[in-house]
RNA sequence: CGGGAAGUGGCUCAACUUGGUAGAGCAUUUGGUUUGGGACCAAGGGGUUGCAGGUUCAAAUCCUGUCUUCCCGACCA
């Protein structure tokens, strides 16, 4: 059985990964290119799957407190000039509106690449006392940045997130709250997406334009890439003061509220495909998968077959998302072939010889392993199967990242490694942005984060060899 | 934005070198037989060759520009 007949129109994962990513996005019909560059249309079973991302994301937002909101689209250039390290990041990436109808505007319009400066003018008109505080907004939606190169999920000009803009009345608030959004993001791709992560701290060369510090999850993809899955950002008065947002404080003063903004994107569903992703093609997790459950009946026009099936099905549905495919113009194989390409995490074959036992056959998607399932213990049985395929991909995952994570001690041992097994450095860091370009200049490697938990590892920096300050995680990155 | 490759029915490709009525397989539609790992038979439908110019009696084919995609860099979630 090789990998060629099951899946004819992918290319191989181990020879061209790349391809192979292409070919899922596409053949999945996760999404599908537009009329222009970098834009992507997002097909039903990809937003079905980044739906199932967002309504638990926004459930957890609305727990800590935080509401909804929308901004919009365009705003002025003189707004995103105001904050100096701010407009430096983005500027070289903005899409710009100079034309409104035939007529050319008198100031251009920036399409948003991230909203910090429309929150920031509108915070300043609606706070006024440390009574109104905090602030904790959420916007849905896309934002526009000219990126060079595209590619479907991992680098779309438009793409599509949430992005919290709080406001609090002290530093440590705000820190605290941005670091609980990240506690938000790590249960969503730890728990939800079941890819493991690496929480921490950029460093100031990494973070984000105009932050004080900007805390990361890290994700590890199957060619030992990294991909930066979630931040969450405390930018410290930094925007209040450039956009004077003031209120009245406990004592009477003027004061600076501090800020916090974080985001996920429609990026993860790029992590999820190729942190899980195999020969045969997509790889659901279960908890977000458009369809748990994929039936196939066997021989469906024999009598009682369809309606045995039908009736799996309107049981099952009260508890997971269920789809029967009775379509009568595939054999059961090409069925079988088609929804492991697509992902689904539990293949139900029913058919004459089942019915006769009172059984099914489960098969999973991530083993292929095939269970033979008492139609009574069905319900009990998937959903402890559902489980087990979350816990196995997730562990697979972290058995991948040990893998692929070296210790370095120096420079000759970081080249070495990134060529023979590309994954995850550690190793000591001095501090310095000269040794982070040095080290990029040399191999494409960036700093991923300082991770909250620490090894001390060696005494002195990777690069320079002076006192080491850190211990860092680093990596190729998409 | 720099270097490389490619765009022909939905998909994979042929015809291009040497200009002369666009073709195959798969997919799709209809009818029938099938169905426990990509079934078979029969009959249909579908393309102004990415787009725009140019050369020519004649362009999928030659030339120029442009758009889109892929790969490698630089930039970035």
């Amino acid at each position: 059985m090789k990998n060629e007949e099951f899946v004819k129109e992918i290319t191989n994962i181990d020879e061209d990964f790349a391809q192979w990513y292409t070919d899922i996005c596409l053949k999945a019909e996760l999404a599908d290119y537009t009329a222009s560059k970098g834009f992507v249309a997002i097909r039903p079973y990809g937003y079905a799957i980044y739906e199932n991302i967002t309504d638990y994301e926004d459930k957890e937002f609305k727990k800590l407190g935080v509401q909804n909101v929308t901004m919009p689209l365009l705003f002025p250039e003189s707004l995103l000039n105001k904050e100096k390290d701010h407009v430096e990041g983005f500027a070289p990436e903005v899409a710009w509106v100079t034309m409104g109808g035939n007529e050319e505007l008198e100031e251009r319009l920036c399409v948003r690449p991230t909203s910090e400066v429309i929150f920031s003018t509108m915070y300043a008109k609606w706070l006024k006392s440390w009574r109104d505080l905090p602030f904790l907004y959420n916007q849905w939606g896309s934002v526009v940045r000219w990126e060079k190169e595209t590619r479907p999920f991992l680098r779309t000009r438009e793409f599509f997130w949430h992005e919290g803009h709080t406001i609090h009345e002290t530093g440590k608030e705000a820190d605290e709250f941005s670091l609980k959004i990240l506690d938000v993001y790590t249960d969503v791709i730890e728990n939800l997406l079941a890819i493991p992560v690496i929480r921490g701290t950029k460093t100031d060369k990494e973070k984000f334009a105009g932050a004080v510090r900007t805390y990361t999850v890290e994700t590890l993809m199957r060619d030992g890439k990294a991909l930066q899955a979630g931040t969450s950002h405390y930018l410290g008065d930094n925007f209040s003061k450039a956009f004077d947002i003031t209120f009245q404080d406990r004592e009477g003063k003027t004061a600076y509220p501090h800020y916090t903004t974080w985001a996920t994107t429609s990026r993860l569903i790029g992590a999820i495909i190729m942190a899980h992703g195999d020969d045969r093609g997509l790889k659901l997790p279960p908890r977000i998968a458009p369809i748990q459950v994929v039936i196939v009946p066997i021989a469906q026009e024999q009598k009682g077959v369809l309606e045995k099936a039908n009736e799996i099905k309107e049981k099952l549905s009260k508890k997971f998302k269920v789809k029967l495919d009775d379509r009568d113009n595939y054999s059961a194989g090409y069925k079988f072939n088609y929804w492991e390409m697509k992902g689904v995490p539990v293949r139900l074959e029913i058919g004459p010889k089942d019915i006769e036992k009172g059984e099914v056959v489960l098969v999973r998607r991530d083993t292929f392993e095939k269970i033979s399932v008492k139609m009574e213990d069905l319900d009990k049985e998937l959903k402890k199967l559902m489980n087990k395929i979350h816990k196995n991909m997730y562990n697979t995952c972290l058995k991948r990242e040990k893998e692929k994570t070296t210790v370095v001690h120096n420079m000759d041992e970081l080249v070495k490694t990134i060529d023979e097994n590309q994954g995850y450095l550690k190793a000591m860091w001095c501090g310095s942005g000269e040794c982070e370009d040095k080290i990029k200049d040399l191999t494409a490697v960036k700093s991923r984060c300082i991770p909250f938990e620490e090894e001390h590892l060696d005494d002195k920096c990777v690069c320079c060899g002076k006192p080491a300050k850190h211990m860092v995680v680093w990596g190729r990155q998409y």
